[in-house]
DNA sequence: TTAAATTTTTAGATTTGTCTAAATTTATTT
DNA sequence: AAATAAATTTAGACAAATCTAAAAATTTAA
């Protein structure tokens, strides 16, 4: 189905409400969208002649079968650009956002194909969140805290709940960063601190407190 | 300044149209955009209140300073990345053009400062086409008939005049593409055929005919 | 359980980019 | 040089996506 850049918006926004709430309502979607109710009204009802949603007046909505896998190929091409742009650009992830937004309606799956396998089929995107695969479906990855994780295991950083300046220049320091491949060589039972090793850096010693608040996909 | 899609479409075809003929009329751009030449009429009077352009009415028209200066950014945008879709992502270069002309609209100037870099300041497009720089700059590059390369001379393949799939065929077979280092070993002068080398082939020799055909910029 | 407040939808307008058909200007030809 | 042809612009309309203001439906609360 070809969506213009503005359904795109609509349709991946309602599909990020909808992981809140079970049935989204004109006013949160207005407010998510920064746009009056009425456009909303006016869309839900273009959206609903295409079939992508249902949609009883005044009772909220939600996508249907077809709309959350269009939704699914949106949120696979934005990912895969923020990836893109922080790993092969080098780009810092607070600003690839704003830029994968306009990438991700650019449609050609061969394009989309290629950027994935280029990448090496990533599971993860610099903020931590999964990435479709090509038919839609979303990776199942558990994710632990740090300090949880089984010594020796290869994982990949998926996020950091204490995102404070203080924790931020740690993580610098020691390179560690969203998607990183990490291992804990060894846990001390004295206070919880682990040494650790990421991948193409020198090895380091966290504290407890830091190793709580750091999360990894155990793949 | 920003600009819509739409404009940008126009002042790109503006742009190259107005290296064939000095003034470019409407019915000459409506057929390039295959679109009315009432549109056109419309979408002019819009550059010209943007100052973009000098356009008299029923006179023609043409980019003033400015309006070069955006095309040669939109033009700089497309023509990375048409590299970046056939060098990193191997597509083939028949195909880039219908993607890089979405791409392209996509304007972050930290996007593409990073995105030339990572490729590495390309000079020439897949099809030949120099890359203008950050500034605006077209690199003055001199294309010659490989047949008149000096011998042991490097230079980069820019354009076949005569693309047959008989010639495609054999360019296919020796790994010749656009964009590849090429350099001449020794030249027959009983008739004309060339030694030559490309970068990561073999040699090979290819008659004079071929070599009359082979454009390349003599760096 | 009515009245008030909130939410949602409709009605009508606006902007952008496009169109067709008619009018205007310029060019060509007899 | 008038008539005809061609090119260009204007006038008016339309679709997409948005808006404000008003109306309608639903929810909350006195």
């Amino acid at each position: 189905m070809k969506l213009s850049a503005s359904e795109e918006n609509y349709i991946k926004s309602i599909y990020n409400l909808q992981k809140a709430t079970e049935k989204v309502n004109t006013n949160s979607l207005a407010a998510f969208l920064d746009t009056s109710a009425a456009s909303i009204t006016d869309m839900l009802k273009k959206l609903k002649t295409k079939k992508l949603l249902e949609y009883k007046k005044y009772y909220g909505f939600r996508l249907n079968a077809a709309g959350n896998k269009e939704a699914l190929k949106i949120i696979r091409r934005h990912r895969l650009w923020e990836f893109f742009l922080v790993e092969k650009l080098g780009m810092e992830w607070e600003k690839v956002h704003a830029i994968a937004e306009e990438l991700e309606h650019v449609s050609s799956v061969e394009l989309i194909t290629r950027l994935d396998h280029y990448l090496g089929t990533p599971k993860i995107d610099p903020h931590g969140d999964p990435i479709p695969d090509e038919k839609g479906v979303m990776p199942v990855l558990k994710q632990t805290a740090l300090i949880d994780l089984p010594i020796k295991k290869i994982a990949t950083v998926s996020s950091v709940s204490n995102q404070t300046p203080e924790m931020m220049e740690m993580l610098n320091y020691y390179g560690i960063k969203i998607g990183s491949s990490i291992k804990v060589l060894k846990s001390f039972v004295f206070d919880g601190s682990l040494q650790i090793k990421i991948a193409r850096q020198p090895e380091c010693v966290i504290s407890g407190l830091a190793a709580q608040n750091i999360f990894v996909y155990d793949n």
